[in-house]
DNA sequence: TCTGGGGTCCTAGGACCC
DNA sequence: TCTGGGGTCCTAGGACCC
């Protein structure tokens, strides 16, 4: 039996929790760069703001009814989640944390000592004591069915935030209600598709014929079939899995020209890839690097390209991944566009315990120890300190730096940003 | 003026092997 | 007229998630 817990509009009470001026003020953050809407109180849904919206589009909404906006704070967001996850394995004996505001909680067994629906409840009360923030809670035999009974808790207001959709009487009644589009693993694609082919319900795919799901569409669609009819595919994640892939990118605050600006702001990039590489403990086999010019402004001459190369042995040193990304730049490189968007990928991820040696390298076993030292100290100054070491390509008036015209203090994790109280 | 960033999985098709 | 059968690996592209 699972349990998910899925924050409600949690970076908008994130930002609320710690200006409880705004308790019924409309309040919406933006992605990075202050782009677009990425989450909405529920005062500024009820004004009809749509997730994903431009933030220029709706300029007027937001003058007119005073939406509070605020940049997008990860720093807090992520802590703000930590506190979250934390309350919540001490209330089940496994927890997946599935994003920064949801986690499945193992829950079986517990029917033998509370009722489901009570448990429920008694989650969402510990979580909102222990860190101010609201939730709700999706009970169900199966991920899928736990995401969906979530989505009723949510949206019926007499359910008061938790859902036990253990009972397959339950399970049918809601399941005629929802629009196929809302199921776990339904995007816009499918339900445009199954739509047509008279699916419009989540009963509807749950009683369609499993062959021709698979037939007409995949294996994956298949499985959320028999999900909702409470048979669990998705099993438990014991470990967490190792990365397949890191990237880093953004677009710019401001447009890049040049060459020497492109080559700083993926210097960045990299760095800060090899940085994540070397936190998960892994190696890089393989770098690509991506620039594009911004393709909204179709008046603009637009470029993107991409290129990558494999590396004989696989490396977590930043000096050795600045290095290939900048060759790989420079031939990619055409003058006379405005660059808008840059990014690093790392593939091949292996471990950095088990990983293939060049058969033919002149270099003794064991060469990596002076750029391990070097990397840890590095990582060490960068994680404790206010100086930042960093590499020299990195350096410079920062050109690609991110708009966060309205970034709210670092309230948990810096003592100069502590509230206090008057 | 202004449109995010970071991931995963599956499939089809091509190249190759014996 | 007529051209096998059984595999693996890799990549690009498409779909989904938050």
């Amino acid at each position: 039996m699972f349990a998910l817990v899925d924050c409600n509009n949690f970076y908008a009470s994130c930002e609320k929790l710690f200006r409880p001026d705004l308790r019924d003020t409309p309040v919406i953050v933006l992605s990075n760069n202050d782009g677009c809407v990425v989450a909405r109180s529920k005062e500024a849904k009820a004004l009809g703001i749509k997730m994903g919206v431009p933030v220029h589009h709706i300029q007027s909404e937001i003058r007119q009814h005073g939406i509070q906006v605020f940049s997008s704070n990860y720093t807090l967001y992520g802590d703000m989640s930590r506190h979250v996850m934390v309350t919540l394995e001490a209330l089940a004996p496994r927890v997946d944390v599935y994003s920064i505001d949801e986690a499945f909680l193992d829950i079986t067994g517990v029917n033998r000592v509370v009722a489901l629906g009570g448990f429920g409840q008694q989650v969402k009360s510990t979580v909102v004591r222990n860190t101010g923030l609201p939730v709700c809670v999706g009970i169900a035999s199966t991920r899928t069915l736990a995401k969906l009974a979530n989505y009723a808790a949510k949206k019926y207001r007499a359910t008061d935030g938790v859902v036990d959709l253990s009972k397959t009487d339950r399970q049918r009644r809601l399941m005629a209600l929802v629009p196929v589009d809302e199921v776990w693993g339904v995007g816009r694609k499918i339900s445009v598709k199954l739509q047509a082919v008279g699916i419009t319900t989540a009963l509807d795919l749950a009683d369609a014929d499993p062959a021709t799901l698979r037939k007409r569409f995949s294996v994956v669609l298949e499985r959320t079939m028999s999900e909702l009819n409470g048979v669990a595919c998705l099993p438990w994640e014991d470990v967490p899995q190792p990365k397949k892939q890191i990237m880093c990118s953004r677009s710019f605050g401001t447009v890049v020209k040049t060459l020497s600006g492109l080559f700083e702001a993926v210097a960045n990039f990299a760095v800060r890839a090899a940085e994540k590489l070397r936190a998960g403990e892994q190696c890089a086999g393989a770098v690509m690097v991506f620039v594009r010019t911004n393709p909204f402004r179709s008046e603009l001459p637009q470029y993107s390209n991409s290129a990558s190369v494999k590396l004989i042995t696989p490396t977590q040193d930043s000096r050795v991944i600045v290095h290939q990304v900048l060759s790989l730049l420079k031939p990619m490189f055409r003058d006379g566009y405005d660059y808008a968007k840059a990014g690093v990928m790392l593939g091949d991820l292996v471990s950095q315990v088990h990983y293939q040696e060049d058969l033919f390298s002149i270099e003794p076993s064991g060469k990596n120890e002076r750029s391990d030292r070097l990397m840890s100290v590095m990582d060490e100054i960068n994680r404790h300190s206010g100086v930042k070491v960093h590499s020299a390509r990195q350096a410079g008036p920062a050109a690609h730096k991110m708009r966060r015209k309205h970034l709210s203090p670092a309230y948990t994790t810096d003592w100069r940003h502590l509230p206090t109280v008057r």
